[in-house]
DNA sequence: CGAGGATCAATTGTCTGACAAATGAAATTT
DNA sequence: AAATTTCATTTGTCAGACAATTGATCCTCG
């Protein structure tokens, strides 16, 4: 938890370290001013660049925001949602992409993670995620469809089902988790056959969260995941002789 | 998905963007070396300084390291799990923070994700893991143990469960659900019963896994997330009535 | 010929000073 | 009183410079 190496680090970070453990002790509250650039200049005997550096540091990672004019200056962000989703989604994809993790590891995470929110789900989802649900089960039913639009609309059930259950963190931390394996996905060739498994098993849950039974959904979803799974490993065989 | 607004962004803020897509697009791979600042100051048409507010951008995503020195300059950075850990926590604890997210929706998709991981870790967990949960137990039962040493080793002990699942992206994603509630936590004043409690359930969780048994540890653990609930609602009633 | 040290060139880190652009507030005019 | 102009403040961008770092190169000496 501790900093690395903060004797190294450039100015630029140290400012910025400062700048962000003040936020988040609560120093700095939500829409609270900044001093002007050549003030906090001053204030760190650094120069303006310097300064200018660290802040945007802080901007990529959206705890404050800038404005220009009179009374103008560095803000500090309220982090939103839609933030975090981005910041999850560009980590998440990454890491999977260049971490060697194996698209087992990815897919028993996915799941693991929507089995979790199955009951609650079951509970709340209102009349609105199942239409959605129903939508998408029936977009992935059109013949012609390319697998990229089958994996897209994959995504947006499962974040269907996901917003169900009614709590805009898990929500937040799923985002990433099946976002992100949308490229890993989009490797998969669906032969008509898997597509009508899998909105087999599509419906079967949209059945069971109208019915509210968590439970079904739960087992269903288990079965979802074993599929994809020894889809994933048939796709990767196939590249594998191919090359 | 889509940028808002790429005309009215800053252009360090527009070739950061440029330059992110490019790794994510993978036309940059890990450890490729980027061209040096001012020859990207040539390339993109602008100043040196405004590069380096790009780059400092994407450090700051911990998307590429810089090295100084003759053969030094900008690497595209492998993400790690441990740089992904930083971010997520960073974002999660600011969520929550200033979010206006209740401490019964932090809690409810706490336990519902950690619920997620409790049959694989009961099936994967080495003992190694379950020896530092029974450490962490008893850590707790010290007598005199200050709120916050108590919730840093409850913390401990829900990492050992979930880092049992032996899957790293469960372990990541729930870095940030587990860590980013600490200071909420913080805020529970536990009496001696509460804490005794809390140690059995512990103890309870730790039992049920060394028998390999997930459906007990999760049974276990909503009994934990019910119990954790109550306590944080007399914490915020008692606050409310101090007032 | 090899090893060790001095030199060098490339690159990032930092500073200075300047000007442009935006923007809200104050002063002025109608 | 309303509309317009002016103005001060602040961020955005630029140019050029120097310091610090660091690997590579060259040179000297054994």
């Amino acid at each position: 938890m501790s900093d690395r190496k903060p004797e190294t680090q450039d100015l630029s970070a140290q400012i910025a370290n400062d700048i962000r453990d003040a936020i988040i002790a609560g120093d700095l509250i939500v829409d609270q001013r900044l001093p002007s650039e050549s003030e906090m200049a001053d204030q760190f005997s650094v120069s303006r660049p310097t300064v200018r550096e660290a802040l945007k540091r802080l901007a990529a990672q959206n705890l404050i925001r800038t404005q220009r004019g009179a009374t103008g200056g560095a803000f500090v962000n309220r982090m939103s949602f839609e933030d975090a989703y981005g910041q999850q989604i560009t980590t998440s994809t990454l890491l999977l992409s260049m971490n060697s993790v194996s698209f087992e590891t990815a897919c028993e995470a996915r799941y693991a993670l929507e089995r979790a929110c199955a009951p609650l789900s079951a509970e709340r989802r209102s009349a609105d995620h199942l239409a959605t649900m129903r939508a998408e089960i029936v977009r992935q039913s059109q013949p012609g469809l390319t697998d990229e639009s089958f994996c897209a609309s994959d995504v947006a059930f499962h974040r269907a089902l996901v917003d169900g259950a009614g709590n805009p963190v898990l929500s937040y931390q799923l985002a990433g988790a099946v976002e992100a394996m949308q490229p890993l996905m989009n490797m998969i060739t669906f032969t008509t056959r898997d597509r009508n498994r899998i909105v087999g098993l599509h419906t079967e849950i949209a059945d069971a969260l109208e019915q509210r039974d968590g439970q079904r959904a739960d087992e269903v979803l288990d079965q979802l995941s074993c599929y994809t799974r020894t889809l994933a490993r048939e796709a990767l065989d196939r590249r594998r002789k191919s090359t």
